[in-house]
DNA sequence: GCTTGCCTTCGAGCGCACTCGAAGGCCTAC
DNA sequence: GTAGGCCTTCGAGTGCGCTCGAAGGCAAGC
């Protein structure tokens, strides 16, 4: 996994391929220098979280700034019942600090390629209550595997994709 | 990343969401015990050119039996020009090593989601001749930033799943 | 001859995940 | 008071990548 380090700017303009360029930039910070990432640490965890000197409350506008998903997404969201909000009294959403986490991780769902009918599925199950915790965990393991899978893909991928840039010039077959 | 080893199993179920389930069989072949892979090697660039006891040419039916990839889509994708195929006396289409190599590559590239567009793009560079090789180049660097960028979304997802497994049962915020 | 099965073309349809536009409300600044 | 800007709802539209069905051809086997 060699350069490619474009680390340094820190918001990419890809937001169309990337909703989530804000997060992943958020991920970087908790990076090493190399690329490599910590496969489970409190500095990833408090990152998720999102920093501690964000307002009380934020309005979508703000929420979409720093996510980097269109307030028209984040309405969707809402409409769907991935995400719960408050209103304020002209009825304006509010975000909260747990609304905030729940955009952060159902984007971190979809982002690894999961349905947002499984993602929308695990969040009535949260809404359930306990009971479901069986359920909740079969579906965080399904979706663990999934990921597993994709990372063997792209690793297959980029080992293609770097065959043909070393020799390039070559035919389309193979 | 430890294990989730369902390496055994050879061909999966899930053709519907990969296609090329069979494909990554082939790459599961070349692959280490442990589930990391060669970055690049000559097993998996042979193993990519697919066996060597395959019939000399194919049918339509027997390449998507191979590659995983349903007729129909196979037909697709040559109807928008990523792959060309030979005909026989009846017209039916005809798949030599060359086509099957074609099909083994553009399934990568889908598969490490390169937009077909793209696809489509560096396939009539390769036939415009070589005097295209930058453009193609700069297509494939492209895709690798673009591949490189995926493997770091998956695995900050990976991580958050992880979290969200070992402390299952918390709520769905963060 | 007739069935079976795999193939052909063409065009329409589908599922997903947004994405956008219209029409209007509320608050602030000038 | 009025212009600007950000917000609201609702419903329709878009783009991608298949996916499918219909209608029929051709060759092998009974």
């Amino acid at each position: 996994m060699t350069a490619v380090s474009t680390a340094p700017e820190a918001f990419p303009g890809d937001l169309q391929v990337h909703p989530a360029a804000r997060l992943r930039s958020i991920l970087d910070s908790v990076a090493a220098e190399d690329g490599s990432l910590p496969p489970l640490n409190d500095e990833l965890i408090r990152a998720l979280r999102l920093p501690d000197d964000l307002p009380e409350t934020l309005g979508i506008g703000e929420v979409a700034e720093i996510t980097g998903i269109t307030a028209h997404t984040l309405r969707y969201y809402e409409r769907i019942g991935l995400v719960d909000t408050g209103r304020d009294a002209s009825g304006r959403r509010i975000y909260d600090r747990e609304a905030l986490g729940r955009v952060a991780f159902v984007t971190w769902l979809r982002l690894s390629g999961m349905p947002i009918a499984a993602v929308s599925r695990y969040v009535e199950l949260v809404k359930a209550g306990p009971q479901t915790q069986d359920e909740r965990l079969g579906l965080l393991l399904d979706q663990r595997a999934a990921i597993v899978a994709q990372l063997r893909d792209l690793q297959g991928a980029l080992a293609v994709v770097d065959y043909k840039i070393t020799t390039y010039g070559g035919s389309c077959g193979a």
